[in-house]
DNA sequence: CAGTGGTCTAGACCACATT
DNA sequence: ATGTGGTCTAGACCACTGC
């Protein structure tokens, strides 16, 4: 692997010579997926600088997520995530009349399989934004469903649901299994056929639970999307916030052209 | 302001701690959007620590993209950008025929003033996943038009299109003015009728190239939207790849239930 | 000019992984 | 036991901002 050397001339820092001769290095392929960096004590030794300059540069690697520091073994090239489509069909009515919830048809057809954890079932006040979205006043309590799904036992996406107590109350909904089919299939089942979905999708910086959560390492941005669901009456439904790491997904829409 | 102390018994190191006082103040409202930090002397004198723990505990903050470091000024809270929604009807032939391109018509809605710059028009082999979308053969050629968007002179987004050499020559397409309506008010003209779009949307940490021409400060992640637009044949005329900061963005779609 | 953050040095001890 | 990254100290000089 080619390092070059520091030009204490170049009006760049040090640190962030370093980082570019690492970074060009990867780009060149010399180091690619799952190869490990040179350990601080090489780079110092390298580059004749302090040990603190040396991990300010990997520092730098780390938050553009291109490298995962592991404690004790060394600092490692990001392996890419495999992506997940999810396309724009998810949530046909035919994978419900199949028994599948969504998340089920997709990692179906991934070949991994599906789990769902830490299922937390609550009646709250929603948050404002909730509220809205659901049309509700401002002292009604909804249902909420929180929980994290995994593939292959590894986190993939917490999802939390908010539900009208006057559409979730004395069904499975508030139950830890819902049954075949998912929320959406009981939703039917009850009167509330559903018509479409409006996703609202943005990304930002996960928060501390969320790393957590999801066991993202630095450097890692989260895809958030809040769905609402409405019924063929044109009433809200549900409203279900999920947060996702944001690498490990391609999100598909269809839009007409009208 | 409140700050506490550091627990040296507890589990979580100094500058975990300092930077947990500092987010939950944020938290409580205490330090609120525009407002400045505690400089790293103040925290240094209020914690006993070294200025390098006080300064790890700011870096935390700013990964995290909640503030902003400003040289010779101070840090602050981060303010919170002007969230722009893309509903999902912006490409809407109504606007076209209105004389708007996509962008346009919403500055319009936002009430800003919008801008165009670093327009470049190249004719070049397209990377393999642009031509996959574009179903060409090995060694066809595309019109490749790349431009920045501004909105009050302030960069929002960097947009690179493909065209299929058979569609765009001879067309304004080619040119820096592509004339009312836009790139898809010219391919209906000539006979492009659209259909509909596909959108694919991902997030990751920007390239250092494109934290420069967004001018993204640390820790803000960007959303990227590729948009292949079909006509009435069934045809993908274009391929859109488009880069925005994500905090400033809600993307909406509409999806039916089928 | 004083105050701020940006960078760097040369050490130290600790926690974790591997052999 | 050795090598790795994680955290911390106590200084230093520089560059930028604002008075």
């Amino acid at each position: 692997m080619q390092l070059g050397e520091i030009d204490r001339q170049d009006g760049r820092p040090p640190y962030r010579q370093i980082a570019d001769h690492l970074r060009s290095a990867m780009d060149r392929g010399e180091l690619t997926a799952g190869d490990k960096l040179p350990s601080e004590a090489e780079l110092t030794r390298h580059y004749s600088v302090a040990r603190m300059t040396a991990r300010q540069a990997i520092q730098e690697l780390r938050t553009e997520g291109r490298v995962v520091a592991e404690h004790g073994r060394g600092v490692f090239v990001r392996m890419p995530a495999p992506v997940r489509r999810l396309a724009s069909d998810r949530f046909a009515r035919k994978h419900r009349e199949a028994g599948q919830a969504a998340f089920l048809a997709e990692a179906d057809k991934a070949g991994v399989r599906p789990s769902v954890d830490q299922i937390e079932i609550d009646r709250a006040t929603p948050p404002a934004d909730v509220r809205e979205r659901l049309r509700l006043s401002d002292d009604e309590r909804v249902a909420v469903r929180s929980r994290r799904y995994l593939a292959d036992d590894r986190p993939i996406e917490v999802a939390t649901s908010f539900l009208p107590l006057t559409v979730a109350e004395g069904t499975p909904i508030l139950e830890a299994n819902t049954g075949p089919g998912g929320i959406y299939a009981r939703l039917e089942e009850t009167g509330h056929v559903l018509d479409h979905f409006v996703e609202e999708v943005t990304a930002r910086m996960p928060t501390a639970d969320e790393r957590r959560r999801l066991e993202l390492p630095d450097g890692v941005p989260v895809l958030v999307v809040v769905r609402t669901a409405y019924d063929t009456a044109g009433v809200p439904v549900e409203v279900c916030d999920t947060v996702k790491a944001a690498p490990a997904y391609v999100l598909e829409y269809d839009i007409p052209a009208r």
